[in-house]
DNA sequence: TTGTAAGCGTTATCAA
DNA sequence: TTGATAACGCTTACAA
């Protein structure tokens, strides 16, 4: 392993020298020495430490990017739509010259174990922390950016999407189409701000148009019978023509089951999404959804992460990107 | 932060005898002053600082993750077959009480560069690096495990599956409902490994039967219009009626081109898949595709990983897994 | 069973 | 513009 120490030697300079110069700090170097230590040190093929750059320092280009372990056999990076922000993530992260780490959590201890243990100079949650969150700031004192949170904590950094008037757009759009009698399909809504919000959109805009949902309109993932529930509203004298969900993800499922039920979409059942993943232009009938543009929610998540770190003292920000239906085929008139 | 040091000073020991508890070397210790300190760091709220660690021992529990950067505008991740083997492997190193830390790559530089870094006390390889394996062998000499390669390297230890069969398997039952006019649709099998034994074992058997493809039925991804080929092969008086492709996602695409220009899933043309992912269970119709066990192949990856750490000398492997025909409803008999 | 001392590779700090 | 020195928090190696 080559050190500061072994090109210092080569070079015939201490090696606070050598240190400088690898840090770019060649305003306090003169230029001649700068150039014939950066050309002893590619020869050397030198790696500096970062384990030990993090001791000194106390610090380190270290990001963690946090994940819910919600279940035991499925992995948090299944669901699309985290493994899409996290891989463009990712992708901003390397562009600021940082390392990623990843991280599982299912018990709140873990988190602060796993960012003090690195002294990592930044984290990014992915997926739902609203609890722990004002412990996570007083336990850890470095750059937090949380995710679609809807935490009440004000002084929160936070990138999110403006959910509820996704939820309105989708049922705008199903009243413009004729449709009257709706259903939605997502996880609980109790404790996750992200679809409450979207169902009440969805929800405020039908009462306003005189509709109401009877609650066995409201399907949530626990459901054991997907296929029965659907067939049920689908059938009878006032069947069910639409269904929302808060995400693309429920929507692939609507399409599995009705087509198992032998129920068409959209003919005999308009379906609406939420996201836009890459597979949702793919399906068939290619999937009408509240587009969220995760690419810039990425990368917004990576401004603020900087920014934050190089001035420990920006105020909160929360960002709310915007939504957009796209229409494509799954949607059909009445 | 309260260091080794902090909590002998409470205890009335020296921090060895604290390094060694939290280590767990309980034989050197004895038990009451174990426990005591134990007790102790809880309190504190100890978290032992990992860059000091590997710096005094210059090892880390730290694994990276290295995945090919194909593309400026889509980040590794969004292939569903890397997120969900990425996300399951990082659920088994976590097992093991190990940290994982990504790192896309386009230059083989970067590499060795990450690596070293930081220490790491292994590496898994998503995608393709082939062409670098020797060289990488001769620069890092921490376990390195590889999957699906098909390098020329002898002494590489890799995970990988039976591509061939599952190009055999494609075809085999092709032919067993009557298709004998077929297509080929994935990346450009040159300088691909799995890519060229899926093709080559879907062809073997086609050319035993007595069935050879024309030039113009072998499309791959750099084709500009999809659409438009498969309409041509699918009509005119001998049609093409069924499609192997190498990825499910590549089916994907086949469903959406074929729905776009009217040409039915099964009924105008049969498709068959590779991988098995969540998706393909779900898209209309359900795909038949060869299954691959990902999170056996991400389990096996991460015992071959730790056992390589434990035993600096265990001899390099390669691990075949078996696949699969998993049948829905993508294929129809002619 | 416990402790002492040195050192891992780097940076912070102060002096030259 | 450079260098000497002391940390950073931990482990290794050896001594008690």
């Amino acid at each position: 392993m080559v050190t500061l120490k072994d090109i210092a030697k080569k070079a015939g300079v201490s090696s606070m020298t050598v240190s400088r110069v690898m840090n770019g700090n060649t305003k306090e170097v003169s230029g001649k020495t700068s150039e014939r230590i950066k050309k002893i040190a590619r020869e050397m093929g030198y790696v500096p430490n970062s384990s030990a750059r993090a001791l000194a320092s106390r610090s380190s280009r270290l990001i963690a990017a946090l994940l819910q372990e919600y279940d035991e056999d499925h992995n948090p990076l299944e669901d699309s739509y985290a493994s899409c922000f996290l891989g463009e993530l990712a992708l901003q992260i390397k562009k600021e010259g940082y390392d990623l780490m990843i991280h599982y959590v299912k018990d709140y201890s873990e988190i602060t174990y796993s960012l003090k243990s690195w002294n990592v100079a930044g984290a990014v949650f992915i997926g739902m922390f609203d609890e722990s969150i004002r412990k996570l700031q007083e336990d850890n004192h470095i750059p937090l950016i949380f995710t679609d949170s809807y935490s009440s904590v004000r002084s929160i950094t936070n990138v999110g999407i403006d959910d509820y008037t996704g939820g309105e757009l989708a049922a705008k759009y199903f009243l413009e189409n004729g449709h009257k009698n709706l259903a939605f399909y997502g996880p609980e809504v109790l404790d996750n701000g992200v679809v409450m919000h979207r169902l009440r959109g969805f929800v405020t805009v039908l009462r306003e148009a005189g509709i109401s949902l009877p609650p066995e309109n409201f399907m949530n993932l626990s459901l054991k019978d997907l296929g029965g529930a659907l067939k049920r509203l689908c059938s009878g004298p006032d069947p069910v023509t639409g269904i929302f969900t808060t995400a693309d993800n429920c929507a692939y499922q609507i399409y599995s089951e009705a087509y198992r039920m032998g129920i068409r979409v959209p003919d005999d059942l308009s379906v609406i999404g939420f996201d836009d993943l890459n597979m949702s232009s793919r399906v068939t009938p290619p999937l009408t959804t509240v587009r969220q543009d995760i690419k810039k929610k990425a990368s917004v998540t990576c401004d603020l992460l900087m920014k934050h770190i190089a001035e420990r003292d920006s105020p909160a920000e929360n960002i709310v990107l915007n939504v957009e239906l796209v229409k494509r085929a799954s949607v059909k008139r009445r």
